[in-house]
DNA sequence: CTGATTATGGAAATCACTCGTCAAACAGAT
DNA sequence: ATCTGTTTGACGAGTGATTTCCATAATCAG
């Protein structure tokens, strides 16, 4: 698994978002703060609003806020909002994807790694990482 | 970390030399074998030679072999010979990569997941992936 | 020595995907 | 109705992975 710049510009939206959790926050304003182009941040936090993650609101005083506590938002939430799974590999996400015979050796240790990162992944989450946790 | 087609090619190959020890082996057979490019193979296995997994014999009579036992070549061993890291992100090899400022909180997470993979991948070698180990 | 064999190295074509922009459409608030 | 801000889709540059090709160097067999 490769963490793309979509992916860490969503983890600093988010934990942006964390300290702000009353009222929506513009895009304008996580994308002055967090240095991210602001464009590419309007693609991001609708995915992030997809997957639940995000809350949008249009119009004015919209924007974007959590959509649960930071404590219930996981770093893996957020990679696999991003970027479909946390997976080293499409072989550990698609058995089909092995374009040599099914009896790839391989394949278990791709799993148990995929296992492993998710584990560790979901342990983190946005109270913890978030600055005022502190 | 993505495992990218140039790793997993590197895989098979030496899962492929691990049958055949004795004498080197040429390109041309690891290829047809293994369903991979031919030529594409032959960059693959320079890389090998150069990090020390396999050994190299040109003119006729030559070919590749490993240049270690296989129980001796672990599965970090390639993939850092392949793409030079199994780090997730820059961020976890090179903290200059982080463009936004040093305190960059989620740091210390890609720093364990990447340690976390690597104690694993460490601890697979091609003995035993290798079938005839069974 | 000569020729066949095989690896080495560089250049370059192709391809896919990431990063990022733009503009038009849509919806809520006053 | 208008202003504000999100939604959506199309688009383009850039980068890196994948792959091929070719000229060159080393080695072995005769």
């Amino acid at each position: 698994m490769e963490i793309t710049r979509q992916t860490d510009y969503a983890i600093r939206c988010i934990l942006y978002l964390s300290g702000k959790q009353d009222q929506p926050t513009v895009v304008d304003e996580i994308a002055q703060e967090m240095s991210i182009p602001k464009s590419f941040l309007s693609k991001i936090v609708q995915k992030l609003s997809r997957a639940a993650i995000l809350e949008s609101f249009r119009g004015s005083k919209g924007g974007f806020k959590l959509a649960r506590k930071p404590a219930e938002i996981s770093l893996l939430d957020v990679i696999e909002a991003m970027q479909g799974t946390a997976a080293a590999n499409k072989c550990a996400v698609d058995k089909a994807q092995c374009n040599l015979s099914c009896t790839c050796i391989v394949h278990p240790v791709w799993i148990e790694l995929r296992k492993q990162t998710e584990d560790y992944l979901r342990g983190i989450n946005f109270e913890n990482l978030h600055p005022k946790a502190y």
